[in-house]
DNA sequence: CGAGTTGGTTCCATTATTTGAAACTTGGTT
DNA sequence: AACCAAGTTTCAAATAATGGAACCAACTCG
């Protein structure tokens, strides 16, 4: 037993809020039955938990098909987590010159829970679409953003991370053991950068710098997203410099932000 | 004592919840003394809530200035809940199509616990800036969306949604009473769109349509929004056509994703 | 300096809420 | 008509939530 898996601990408050997270990660509305053997929960109590969420609006319940599907009341909730808690609303404007500079896909990511939670994101050239990609979440042990991250977390954090790791191969390259990971980690940390070269999927490699307040603390990172088509592992070393000055910047930002005035 | 006021009921999940609104309503982080007053709860109750919510990354502590602020974890809850139960994802070719083609701004919204709750936008040219605005939330007594939504509710909805209103005298033409309202969602029912006169901002007029399935529930409103400056009275009203047609497209996309196959 | 104040945290006996096995209802299938 | 699966309700026992009061800073002020 880990010090607290959300989950357990906390009362009747967290078992309903795992329920919560359950019918989220089906991507899908769903019913009763299917939440039942993945829930581990008496039927009657599920079942209480499902009606009270419903009534809560923090999931809908659709009376034809009897199923349940995350509710409205949890995008106005993020609306207010999001402007307020992610780095997104003041990484904006120099995450909007970092793609316009170097016209590549760009993303914002923080850690949630052990995974890699995009907040922001721009594509190369199309309009943005936002929320579709924000709120998204990824794995942390393939990704550029994820590594990044994982390198500056404490030991605790770090061993805790990693226990909710899947380690799926999703490429040959796919990193798949811990030892391997702490390996790599510690090769990111001494260098600065992350690098995801066709880990997560085929084609696809991209540059990652973790985004570290003054005292060291890991605010998140910020990575841009090539193919191995139209870019070669040299141009995208080449990006090191400016998506490194622009972490620097998005650093300074939350710093100034978090503490705006010295006494006052 | 009405029926159900999501707070008192749903027990302890309920009361906790509903002290994750009261943080998110702040708009910024708050210290445990400004929520007291307005939650009405015991110090100790409060105090457990609050830490029970930060445990679960509903909020977000911040230990140097003892702050609390709405939690990453929502971020990725609600990205689940725009994509599944919202109106967003099937009406988003339709929204595109109706923003290029008269040029202005547009929004989809839906009705969340008697408020406005804004799920997708098109900005009149530039690009998107999503998340930042959906998921935002607005009085419905004064907007366009807001009140096509209140004409197409059941009586018992309705008298529940409006005891949800302040209205407060945004402009010298808001409604301000409740009496008002209902005399204006007849004429809305009647002639099937709602207008906006500059009753929530000056200088801003708007057109909407109720989204309203086979059946006649309402899914929600689609609106294009104009300035007094650049737009006549007869101009905007001209937009009806259009806007009627684009949500009819929608309340279709909806049937059909609700029931995609007829038997199988 | 020390008494007073505000903001936050912890205790703990009381109480109310949650719990879940089992019974029951509903709707569909053979 | 008997059966089965899915969903809903019941109710006594077990547990977890409750909140008044005490406690502990960290400031403020006389």
């Amino acid at each position: 037993m880990t010090a607290h898996d959300r989950e357990t601990s906390d009362g009747t408050v967290g078992r309903t809020l795992a329920v919560l997270d359950l019918v989220a990660e089906f991507g899908r509305p769903v019913r009763f039955a299917e939440i039942m053997p993945r829930a581990g929960l008496p039927k009657a109590t599920l079942y209480r938990f499902l009606q009270v969420l419903a009534n809560q609006d923090m999931l809908l319940f659709d009376e034809d098909r009897q199923t349940y599907a995350p509710g409205m009341r949890l995008v106005r909730l993020a609306h207010s987590a999001w402007a307020q808690s992610s780095l997104a609303p003041l990484a904006k404007g120099i995450i909007d010159d970092l793609a316009d500079r170097i016209g590549q896909t760009v993303h914002l990511a923080q850690l949630d829970n052990g995974a890699v939670l995009y907040v922001d994101k721009r594509n190369a050239r199309q309009p943005v679409e936002m929320f579709s990609q924000s709120g998204k979440i990824g794995p942390a042990y393939c990704t550029g953003v994820g590594k990044a991250m994982l390198a500056h977390l404490s030991d605790a954090r770090l061993e805790q991370a990693i226990s909710r790791q899947s380690f799926h191969g999703h490429t040959p390259r796919t990193i798949t053991t811990p030892e391997a990971l702490k390996a790599e980690l510690a090769l990111i940390r001494d260098r600065g950068y992350a690098l995801d070269d066709e880990e997560h999927e085929a084609g696809i490699a991209c540059i990652a710098v973790p985004i570290l307040s003054k005292s060291g603390r890991m605010l998140g990172a910020l990575s841009v997203t090539t193919t191995t088509a139209a870019t070669s592992r040299d141009q995208l070393l080449a990006l090191a410099g400016p998506v490194t000055d622009a972490s620097a910047a998005i650093a300074a930002a939350a710093e100034a932000w978090r503490f705006p005035e010295t006494k006052q």
